[in-house]
RNA sequence: GCCCCCAUCGUCUAGAGGCCUAGGACACCUCCCUUUCACGGAGGCGACAGGGGUUCGAAUCCCCUUGGGGGUACCA
């Protein structure tokens, strides 16, 4: 493998047409992982030359979904529509020396020709057809209304060959290449067409002077292309490297029908930036002996490289992500965690200033934080799993067959009685003190005492720690108006 | 159909001829911790697709078979 340059510049060419795709995010997160290791520039262009499906709303998804991953790039993004001269002028230097020219076969001739070489088990391509056209001939055509898409001549005999900084020597036969290549859509006679992916992805990674093409391998075909593209435009040619696929549950490519693919999506829905770079970046790749598997995005960049690149397509698992974001937020400091849950629970109106003054002092947030933190597994539940400390639960089916039982209700009687005040502390002594003298007073076990209070105050006999539940109530004055309310419930 | 690529536990993977009785992670199971659920800790189950070579020796190299994937646009 050639020793990689100095001057590494990258660069991911998402088109606006969708929003950010998980497949895109992870090509975007090698070449950027690249760029870091080797000291070089991560740039982004924007492949909007499909006018009837790009979407500007689109672009801007695409760069927030970037930007909130972490992946910031060096540069201003290049607009490829704006180059859109730039382009016909190298199509005009193709035709000029005649690499390129007009093909005036209609569309209904095309989908003939192939339906013919499909019935006889050929492979579809174009035959070549108007590849040396006289001047009469073309002058015939144009007289009968016909308009030209721009093609570029592909040689059967041609062998394209190179180095694939994953997948090692690469060969392909320009045979196998379908024909005559076109690189502008049609349009009327003297003019060049609306350019087309191929020939505008060489133009521009050239003009951006890109080091190193990394992308998915579903464009290995078109590396073959526009190899043959550099060559006729006289351009350097950048080093390649084409990555696994992201596979769906069926082995299949992951594709925008398979459900939740956005990254917008993994957000809303609770993923943390730094598990989902950490999770697409193990997919595919894998960290040298001895580094482990969870690791930010700045740690891998120290080690990163194609040489550690998998080669087979990997599937997305969802319970490995799940894994990866639940040990991202074990980890975080209550300070930061409730960062990150705060929004979340001011959309639910839990932080207005209506609220009792107690449960939005930080301290107590940050307390509630650190109860919840090591049970959430998704940002999410830390707005299902808080709901009890913001709102008066409704007991579920099981929390209400104990608080109807007798003993239950006994329980939760006497330990009303000795309840101290809500203005000072609850403290682990005291309440442990409390629960046994309230469990033996009802003549009670202390198990059902706690399975009982669980359920006054939390509605659920699963949950987090009773005591520090407890004690987070307290000071709010809601565990006597919990308690109170189930012991009156009938 | 044609071209290209790929192939280790259910999943993601380590492995670049002897270090392999094939290692790790997720998931799953058991136990411990905990008068709840999680978290955490300790164990366990579990794979080299098949067949031929090459070699003293193959998960590792070669060939075939099988299986899977990608591509085959006047989309990107």
């Amino acid at each position: 493998m050639a020793a990689v340059p100095s001057s590494v510049r990258v660069r991911l060419a998402p088109s606006p047409t969708g929003t950010l795709h998980i497949g895109t995010a992870r090509t975007a997160v090698f070449n950027w992982l690249f760029a870091r290791r080797h000291g070089g520039s991560f740039l982004l262009r924007i492949e909007d030359t499909d006018r009837d499906r790009s979407k500007p709303e689109y672009t801007a998804n695409i760069l927030e979904g970037l930007q909130w991953l972490g992946l910031r790039w060096d540069e201003e993004p290049v607009i490829q529509s704006a180059r859109v001269e730039l382009h016909r002028a190298s199509i005009a230097q193709l035709l000029a020396s005649g690499q390129a020219y007009r093909c005036y076969t209609s569309e209904e001739e095309l989908t003939a020709l192939r339906e013919g070489q499909m019935e006889r088990k050929e492979a579809p391509r174009y035959d070549n057809r108007h590849r040396h056209l006289t001047a009469a001939q073309e002058q015939a055509f144009i007289a009968e209304g016909r308009q030209a898409v721009v093609r570029f001549r592909i040689d059967d005999e041609r062998s394209i060959a190179w180095q694939d900084m994953v997948r090692g020597d690469m060969r392909w036969s320009g045979a196998d290449l379908g024909g005559d290549m076109v690189i502008a859509r049609r349009a009327p006679a003297g003019e060049i067409g609306d350019p087309l992916y191929n020939l505008v992805v060489v133009v521009d990674d050239a003009a951006m002077a890109i080091s190193h093409v990394i992308r998915g391998e579903d464009h290995i075909a078109n590396t073959a292309k526009q190899i043959l593209l550099y060559e006729a435009l006289g351009l350097p040619l950048p080093q390649f490297a084409h990555t696994p696929l992201i596979l769906n549950q069926e082995g299949r490519k992951l594709s925008k029908r398979d459900g939740v693919t956005s990254i917008s999506d993994f957000q809303s829905l609770g993923y943390t930036p730094e598990a989902l770079t950490n999770y697409m970046t193990l997919l595919g790749w894998s960290p040298p002996e001895g580094m482990g598997e969870r690791f930010t995005l700045e740690e891998a960049a120290t080690v990163f490289g194609f040489e550690r690149v998998n080669r087979a397509g990997a599937r997305f698992d969802w319970e490995k992500l799940n894994w990866l974001n639940a040990q991202v937020l074990h980890g975080l400091p209550p300070r930061q965690l409730l960062e990150r849950l705060q929004p979340l629970w001011a959309a639910k109106g839990w932080l207005d200033d209506s609220q009792s003054s107690a449960a939005l002092q930080s301290q107590w947030l940050e307390d509630l934080c650190n109860l919840l933190g090591p049970s959430l597994t998704l940002l999410a539940d830390g707005v299902s799993q808080a709901a009890p400390f913001f709102e008066r639960p409704e007991p579920d089916p099981q929390a209400t067959e104990v608080l109807q039982q007798p003993q239950s209700k006994a329980c939760l009687a006497a330990l009303q009685a000795q309840l101290p005040p809500a203005n000072s502390a609850l403290d682990t002594q005291e309440a442990q003190r409390l629960l046994e003298a309230s469990a033996a007073a009802a003549g009670a076990k202390k198990g059902l005492m706690m399975k009982s209070l669980r359920a006054a105050l939390l509605g659920a006999l699963q949950g987090p720690d009773l005591l520090s539940s407890w004690q987070l109530l307290h000071p709010l004055g809601e565990d006597r108006e919990r308690i109170a309310a189930a012991v009156t419930a009938s």
